[in-house]
DNA sequence: ATGTCTGCAAAGATTTTGCAGCTGA
DNA sequence: TCAGCTGCAAAATCTTTGCAGACAT
């Protein structure tokens, strides 16, 4: 799977006469080396690691390319900063979910929301390109038992709930 | 529809202990003159011509308020800076359509892929409490005909197109 | 009276950019 | 070679915040 985002990002250097430098291909093996969301910021910090001479401007600079190779796809899950989800190459129709009791982001798929999403852009007189849905919700663990599975497992995670609406 | 929208503002205003104060009501009026999304400046500049003493700060933190009161929605088209939508009171449910050619917004409401959300939602373990559903595409009539009347009116308009993906 | 608001200006957060030197093709 | 890349630091953009005075209730 990664030797497939690297045979992809290759295409695209040579495609557009670009450059395969050490930094874009530090940078493409930490984006994608989880299936989780991150940050500019985030995957600076794995980078780092890694290569500690690569520097933040290039790590933005690598995210842009990135999207426009279509590898990576910017989300909105509510709120800065931005977001960038790795998953799009192995489920390009994918949507997200977000339990607004513990920030938990879920990932489904769902060809008859696919597919009615298409008849209506039709309908309208669009051809459809992509799509983005995402769903805020409740955890109804919580309501009815109390307590949320989720909302444990992102407290140990340490992660930070979302702003409060 | 502007007499409601004071009202509920009034409403939180003072179900919160909160002030109701001449640049909060100025504010408002001004967001809802048009049906048109804005950003923060946007409504600044729309504000500064009847009120031109407040300021960019209460402008902000009167977004805040009116997002927090549910009358405004921040809603994400791709980018920065935030953009609001002041249309969710009349229309609760609708979505949005990007045309990629143009940058024209088209809202529009479907109650299948609500109630697709809505099953979808459950079937996941999650109660839905809202979502956002935003569709890229394409002009059709742009493709076939090779004019875009939304691209002639987006011209028109001064405004800029959304960053190329 | 008093707790909330406001404007101002400064700070903060995130992202972009100019530039001089470096590097891959 | 030489166009593209990089790191650095500065700049740009957008938003939030501390504070002292003003205001709504």
């Amino acid at each position: 799977m990664d030797a497939s985002v690297q045979a992809r990002l290759d295409e695209f250097i040579r495609h557009h006469g670009l450059r395969r430098t050490a930094q874009r291909v530090t940078i493409v093996t930490a984006a994608f080396s989880k299936d989780e969301h991150f940050t500019a910021e985030e995957l600076f910090e794995r980078v780092s690691k890694v290569a500690a001479n690569t520097s933040r401007a290039t790590v933005y600079r690598t995210l842009g390319l990135l999207v426009e190779a279509g590898l990576l796809r910017e989300i909105d899950l509510g709120g800065n900063p931005t977001t960038y989800d790795p998953n799009f190459l192995n489920r390009p129709t994918h949507n997200h979910l977000v339990c607004i009791d513990c920030g938990r982001v879920v990932e489904f798929e769902d060809a008859h929301i696919e597919m009615l999403n298409e008849c209506v852009t039709r309908r309208l007189g669009f051809r459809p390109i992509r799509q983005a849905l995402m769903i805020e919700a409740t955890c109804e663990q919580l309501r009815t038992k109390g307590r949320c599975p989720n909302l444990i497992a992102t407290r140990l995670s340490g992660k930070r709930l979302r702003k409060k609406r």
